[in-house]
DNA sequence: CCAAAAGTGTTCCGTCTACACCCATGG
DNA sequence: CCATGGGTGTAGACGGAACACTTTTGG
């Protein structure tokens, strides 16, 4: 090991994941209450340490993994937060990251080890130190993404409804859409295909089931 | 001092400057030779290490200002960097911040003191460790955040053309603009205000000089 | 007098928006 | 048979892009 910055000091460096699914036409953020001191039992987002043999990516996707059993999930750093008292007691400076899963990929015995919730956006408790504002970036990118990233097949199952991929642009715009509107601009760009297949679950009459066709969009807009 | 995560390793935590000024049409970066080992006389962005008594943004302000003699400068965090072996022989986790100064504000004696120098973005040497990469995450960012807010304030000085104020934004967006398509947006928002005065300097008939007025723009597009 | 930069409008085209009715079916 | 969600087209408004000539004056 060497020295050269010896005298320098030190702090735990974090990440903290901000874990968005979609469910029952909202946009659900997975938390949990904490089970260490400092904060035990607010509510928080999921973090760890960043290792020493470890990138700060690498170890943002490792305590996603530990959470969810997924790996290669869509994560995108919002950003570092580095107050000097985010942490009461230490100096930890965390980067925040946003993941987008689907609720139905979700091991669903892992929601009782890690006393893990999906709770609704809108109906968010107080969080941990500045989990807050994480929360707040990340979705400000989220919007922002979701205009030029196909990021919505992410958080939808492999075959959904065009009313199914509305309900997500909608809840993650915040806003609602025109329906024919929004069919001619998911057409314009081929994002999804038709399939044969038809969903008779939420309508009597049946909807077509679509699927992500794996074109990028390159600098397409919305 | 508490002692709630012993155990846990920590590592250095570090700031990188990314300081764009705007020069001869051109967009600058300004850099300087590593002066510390590792990685002496390499070409870098200017940095330093997170103290334990000021958040991270407070360090980021603090080595511009350290290296500037200027307070109060936009500044905006470009992302964590945090490869393992980013830094040669010791864990450091970076925190990039791009500054935009005018140049002509800038204290000239430092130029000498910390052997700085402004570099032609597109003659970019080879960088010290990761720095190109935040460079080109700057860029990347600038270029988003042009049409949303008015950026260019910080890199003019108070009182300039609109041809001027065109050309910062073809070297941000690296494409030429119609004269015309150009004032006609500049103007249907207020983003400026005529003034009396005129310069003759860059032009034998003159060109009217004009200030920002301090209206932000809100969701305006360019 | 001429080179060099400033300044100024119009037309066209593509894109976004607003808007309403019929269809298929399970219960 | 009716309630429910699925599916479809058009017209008007708006904004962006292309485009060329006149003005002023220092040298």
């Amino acid at each position: 090991m060497t020295t050269y910055y010896s005298g320098t000091p030190k702090a735990y460096v974090a990440v903290d994941c901000i874990i968005f699914g979609f469910d029952n036409n909202k946009l659900k953020l997975m938390l949990g209450k904490r089970q260490m001191d400092p904060g035990r039992g607010e509510w928080s987002l999921y973090g760890g340490f960043v290792g020493m043999h470890e990138s700060v990516d690498e170890a943002a996707h490792r305590v996603l993994y530990e959470l969810t059993g997924l790996k290669n999930l869509y994560m995108r750093q919002v950003g570092a937060f580095g107050a000097v008292d985010r942490d009461p007691g230490e100096r930890v400076v965390s980067i925040a990251y946003c993941a987008l899963i689907k609720i139905s990929d979700y091991d669903h015995q892992l929601y009782e080890e890690h006393a893990a919730e999906w709770v609704d956006l809108d109906h968010l408790p107080p969080l941990y130190s500045d989990h807050q504002q994480m929360v707040l970036k990340a979705i400000s990118l989220l919007r922002k993404s979701i205009k030029t990233e196909p990021i919505t097949n992410s958080l939808l199952p492999d075959y959904f409804t065009l009313t199914q991929l509305q309900h997500v642009y909608e809840a993650i715009l915040g806003e609602s859409i025109d329906k024919r509107n929004f069919r001619k601009r998911i057409m314009s760009i081929d994002l999804v295909e038709k399939t044969e297949m038809i969903d008779k679950i939420t309508s009597k009459r049946g909807a077509a089931l679509y699927r992500f066709n794996n074109n990028r969009y390159e600098g397409v807009r919305l």
